[in-house]
DNA sequence: TGGATAATAGAACGATCGTTCGAAAAGACA
DNA sequence: TGTCTTTTCGAACGATCGTTCTATTATCCA
């Protein structure tokens, strides 16, 4: 529900009406509408990990793990259980200028995201996938950019072709970021790339 | 107003209250509030028209008229009058699954906005500025990605660190659309570059 | 089985929402 | 000046908001 009508919109009335249970009765398992808010977040958090990070996680280091980053994103994005979109970017819109705990949860869950996709650009790094003097967090954001460009017009035009989009962009930021030909022919395969920047 | 609470948290007492004026007085200016959200919308193309597109078309045909399109368009995003952020990136948020005249409007801005972008890399071909075999649509949704990511990101952690993030991601998103070091040998300045695509 | 604990329900609160109505004030034009 | 149109207003409507009570039902555990 949150994911369709935001944060904001998500009502206790209409959230005990679709859980089947009555109005104080479901308010009092969370005290105020703020702290609902916040067990959202939550939840989403929790699902964003499983679904997204862990199984990325178990990829093999390097340019698979940031592939299947990129993929499980995707996938996320259009997880049944959020018919309205991710509740992420829905959330930020509408808390970006709202300080309270909500916002503060939004700030350290989207640093860590970015801090997910900048480590597993790193770790690409020390593999000898990426060249070594990538600057990961700009890799980070520029994967970042990608997904949302792609969130917010694939939502609006309803179509295909924002994802297509989106894997041309994301091959081309890989292919910017891989070793160069030269590099590659003179370290092929190397385990240990020598000291990063 | 809008671009702080969002389309939909635009109330009519609040508008009406700090319009000086009565809440009835004021609602009979739009009938409904789906048209106060409409003209919201429509006053928000006029100005973006305004302040981004006609500045920019008044630039140098090609690369320059592309420069000018990224950088007002971070002028744009910081206006004094959307202390919010961009009132398009809150709207759709809120419309992407809400039909009506609303989500319309958006759509058909965001169509003419990228056709913008997209016609203004095409003209870059055509200068020679860029390569032949550009892609213009996709170039213009990379462009728009950057923008939107450097949006979210500058107003979730309040840092000027997007920003350059978002420049060096441009650079690279030009540097990939010029033309290659050996065809700007072979033709370096040609006003019209033979037949595109 | 009984008594503490948690979950749920119903009714009501003041506030605010978008909207409607009828009347007064202001402005335009002859 | 007098009439017609536009603008503005105050009051009220039913609906819904988040929230607070009190009471009733489940659930658990000794």
């Amino acid at each position: 529900m949150a994911s369709e009508v935001g944060l904001e919109g998500l009502t206790i009335g209409a959230l005990a009406e679709r859980t089947g249970r009555s109005k104080s009765g479901l308010f009092a398992h969370f005290g105020s509408k703020e702290d609902l808010q916040i067990a959202v977040l939550d939840e989403a958090v929790d699902r964003f990990v499983s679904l997204v990070v862990s199984p990325a996680l178990k990829e093999k280091r390097g340019l698979p793990r940031v592939r299947a980053l990129f993929e499980r994103w995707f996938e996320w994005s259009r997880a049944d259980f959020m018919p309205g979109g991710c509740i992420f970017m829905a959330a930020m819109v509408e808390f970006d200028d709202r300080p309270g705990p909500a916002r503060d949860r939004l700030v350290s869950s989207e640093k860590d995201w970015l801090g997910v996709l900048s480590g597993a650009a790193k770790i690409a790094v020390d593999e000898g996938h990426f060249r070594a003097e990538l600057d990961c967090d700009q890799f980070a954001f520029e994967l970042y950019a990608i997904a949302h460009g792609y969130h917010t017009l694939s939502r609006l035009f309803r179509d295909r072709a924002s994802e297509k989009r989106a894997r041309v962009a994301f091959d081309r930021l890989l292919k910017d970021a891989a070793i160069s030909r030269g590099d590659a022919i003179e370290r092929p395969s190397s385990r240990a790339a020598p000291r990063a920047r």
